[in-house]
DNA sequence: CTTGCGCTTGAGACCGGTCTCATAACAAGA
DNA sequence: TCTTGTTATGAGACCGGTCTCAAGCGCAAG
């Protein structure tokens, strides 16, 4: 074997040697269990101290099978709901003393597959994840450790779930531009559909994708809209291509007079490509979206946005699986957690109708 | 001991035991490492597989000493500077196989110190850690791996170091506001100094704090501005508090003309404040701010920036690392990025002065 | 003075891997 | 045929902790 990089770390025997005590008296001190006496409490702490003894953790870990940490497998840390959940994830987790190792799946479901796999080979006490998929959970099934789910549920999997009230938001927001008049309203999420949609909801089985779009299907029946089906857009992402499928929806003939976005990503990328149409918020077009992302008040006009607790949502996850880490076992549980709408500017009534309509 | 709550996890030797060899023989193929024949090969994957056999890495880096993964501690995950350095940092790690373990100072030293030594009792093969206060640093001097400092430079710790040209880029944006014009230039900082300014810049010894305002001062000299330091705020967080006293300065009689902001947070929450206020931009206040995050773009004005490449920053510290954990032992570098300034709209001529002065 | 109990301590197994070393088996060269 | 070399395999030590178990000790009760 070679030898580890590390020049001699400290170790419990060492400590023990220094102290004239036993290797399993040292390790009951330092590690801070069984009984000593005074003075070989101290004794110990003290050769520990002029040694410079560092415990390691990994051994730790090896014989008590927990590793004081958490994996947490999101989407794309660099999207604002991600980073603020993530937050709430580790200020909940650093008061359990658990620390957290992060993982970006990229929305992909092998990226999540193997980050998964890693986090686990790596002995995490629980898992918190944000499938990227929901057609794809066999990996989730074959978790062997706690686990609970970030943002999106996964009707067949029973575990600790925390969410929003997805349908219900997209509901009040997409009912708030049928009564502002609006009747081609366009959905664009960044989630994508393996195949078509075309009215099949049933078959996207991730919550909050799902949800979403039902709660705006059902706000288009209630106002009589029919098809609104063919204005859900997926996919957009931050990707040059998706930039122009928007440009292409916007300049369209019977292009939307308002449109609907899963996140504030989205949200910006439609932002701006509204400008380079030379169209006016909320003039020619009304813009709604969700998380509200610390830019959508400074825009001109400020954005209404549907206000996710992004924060209360990490935090709620961390507790739940923390909770079971410690030995609760309770049935899963899921968590919805309300939504508000924050009216701000973007949203008027559509430009062919008279203005005191609504 | 207790039965460790996992279910009895399959080990090497149970592997061992279903193909009917050695446990050596069985580590040598799960391992990869080692020579062994066509037929012994097969029939261990084999078993391995019908067993559903996943390695402990937790046991395997104990007695390799690498843990295979890097600890990071930066200051505030939800500043998009950091998430986007982050990203840069573990989409590098991830070509290298190696995961990051995160961690938030939340720009506070004790929160560092424990962060590095939980990260480093987790025997990480290495750290990059965007130092929270510079005149505390024993604990970084003490770190017995190798070690990465982002966006911030320690003049006293001679490790690898990846900045930007603050110093340069400070200067060319004051030079710009000066320019145009301005002689009551603020420059608005989140970082915290012990004591007071005056003029002790080499009392300062985080470098990007440091070589900003040294930056700052020189284009201030260069524009005979007398008194410069005055304009220097200190600690502008996200607190409520820290809002009230920008909106002091702002209101104050003799409010600054123009401002440069150190980061995309504190130029947020300065653009509210000065919307708050009634002032408008640029015409009553000129803005700039250091990075440029997505939002900057949007505003109306929007905003001129000072752009960092953020992405290679975080790019730039984990390659320096991984290579250096890889063995690679040549003299520690400090690589400086270049910055560029992107001209939008924030930028007027003083209300006082004639229009066509600039 | 013994017995018994509680407390402190030491010896050593164990976790699940890696790795060294010795041995066995076999092929090729003398 | 005997030596030498090469390759495949097994036995077991080791990493740095935790934890079990039994022995040693002092003290109070019988």
């Amino acid at each position: 074997m070679k030898r580890p990089p590390k020049i001699s770390s400290i170790t419990v025997s060492d400590v023990a040697r220094e102290a004239k005590v036993s290797k399993a008296t040292a390790a009951r001190v330092l590690g801070g269990y069984g009984r000593v006496s005074q003075t070989v409490h101290a004794a110990v702490l003290e050769a520990a101290k002029a040694l410079g003894y560092r415990p390691n953790e990994l051994a730790r870990s090896m014989t008590t099978g927990r590793s004081g940490s958490i994996g947490v497998v999101v989407g794309d840390i660099e999207n604002p709901f991600f980073s603020l959940a993530v937050r709430g994830i580790s200020d909940v987790a650093r008061l359990s003393g658990i620390n957290v190792i992060l993982a970006n799946s990229g929305e992909e479901v092998e990226a999540e597959k193997s980050a998964i796999r890693v986090l686990l080979a790596k002995q995490v006490d629980g898992l918190i994840v944000t499938p990227a998929q929901a057609g794809d959970i066999a990996h989730l099934r074959e978790i062997s450790c706690p686990l609970a789910l970030l943002d999106r549920a996964l009707p067949e999997l029973d575990v600790d779930t925390v969410t929003v009230d997805d349908r219900n938001a997209a509901l009040r927001a997409t009912h708030m531009l049928t009564q502002a008049g609006h009747r081609r309203i366009a959905y664009v999420t960044a989630a994508v559909l393996s195949g078509d949609f075309r009215g099949a909801a049933s078959r996207i089985n991730t919550s909050t994708v799902r949800e979403r779009i039902l709660g705006f299907l059902e706000a288009c029946r209630e106002a009589d809209i029919e098809n609104a089906e063919r204005n859900i857009h997926f996919g957009s992402s931050r990707s040059e291509r998706s930039h122009v499928l928007l440009l292409e929806m916007l300049r369209s003939a019977d292009r939307p007079t308002a449109i609907l976005a899963s996140d504030s990503v989205v949200a910006l990328d439609l932002f701006k490509a509204i400008r380079e149409c030379g169209l006016g918020i909320p003039r020619d077009i009304s813009l709604v979206t969700f998380h509200d992302a610390d830019w959508t008040s400074v825009t001109t006009p400020p954005i209404t946005v549907i206000d996710q607790p992004v924060y209360a949502l990490g935090k709620s996850a961390a507790e739940l699986l923390i909770r079971r880490l410690k030995g609760d076992d309770r049935p899963p549980e899921r968590i919805v957690l309300p939504t508000t709408i924050i009216e701000r500017m973007s949203v008027g009534a559509p430009l062919s109708l008279p203005h005191d309509q609504s």
